[in-house]
DNA sequence: ATCGCTGCAAATCTTTTGCAGTAAG
DNA sequence: CTTACTGCAAAAGATTTGCAGCGAT
């Protein structure tokens, strides 16, 4: 994979957001860096770079994908009422951790995908 | 909600299944009992009855939502080869709901979806 | 009789792809 | 120099919606 000036930005720009943009959104932000940049290259990257595990892309529940630059060991809540994505490091992680990887050994799958949904902090108000 | 003759017979179809069909699939096969149902009524269908509960919608990894007719105590695994997507009813359940509940609990969560990936029976040979 | 549900078709939204030019190795 | 990457625009794929007629209550 070549490392072209887009992609470097791009990581760059999608390590700094603690959101957790669509390729749609996260093509509004990046405009302002690279005001050239096609949206079409945006997913392409984003593709490419969540392949690789340089970033993480979020799957579950709704219609757009979204991406994360965190790589570390956490999980994820959608909020029910303004659509946020919501980190979560709390304790339960590792034990959630545990668990999981112990039904992947015993079953031989590869991985998982898990998301909560809830109420954001913002909302609850 | 109205009990439409389109409604218990999607309903019905739908339990037969082992299936998780797409939107898409289940309306071929559901053509089958309702030759003039449209995709529309299909789409509207399965997310008024996912609504309410009397089936599941998953959402997880992958372009295109899937539905299951088996509201029963389980997870999926979605396979990286075929795409398919198997039930898994092994011994990790009851382990890993109780640990997801732990954390719902703890973090006021309201649920969460979990799907495994991995490789099926089929495509391992 | 009312009002939600239906089929149909068109619209919308998200993502992917073909292409010719550009830049990284 | 070669080959992958880019922007652009068009295409494809999935889902939603407007509408006029129909059917359940």
């Amino acid at each position: 994979m070549k490392i072209t000036m887009q992609r470097k930005i791009l990581l760059d720009e999608l390590k700094k957001l603690k959101s957790h943009p669509t390729a749609d959104e996260f093509f509004v932000i990046l405009r302002k860096k690279l005001p050239k940049v096609s949206l079409g290259s945006v997913y392409r990257n984003l593709e490419a770079l969540s392949s690789t595990g340089m970033i993480r892309k979020l799957e579950c529940a709704g219609s757009q994908k979204r991406f994360d630059g965190d790589t570390s060991d956490h999980y994820h809540m959608r909020c029910n009422a303004c659509g946020k994505v919501c980190d979560y490091f709390g304790n339960g992680v590792s034990r959630i951790g545990e668990v999981l990887k112990k039904v992947c050994e015993e079953e031989s799958f590869i991985g998982c995908n898990l998301e909560f949904f809830g109420t954001c902090i913002n909302c609850k108000q």
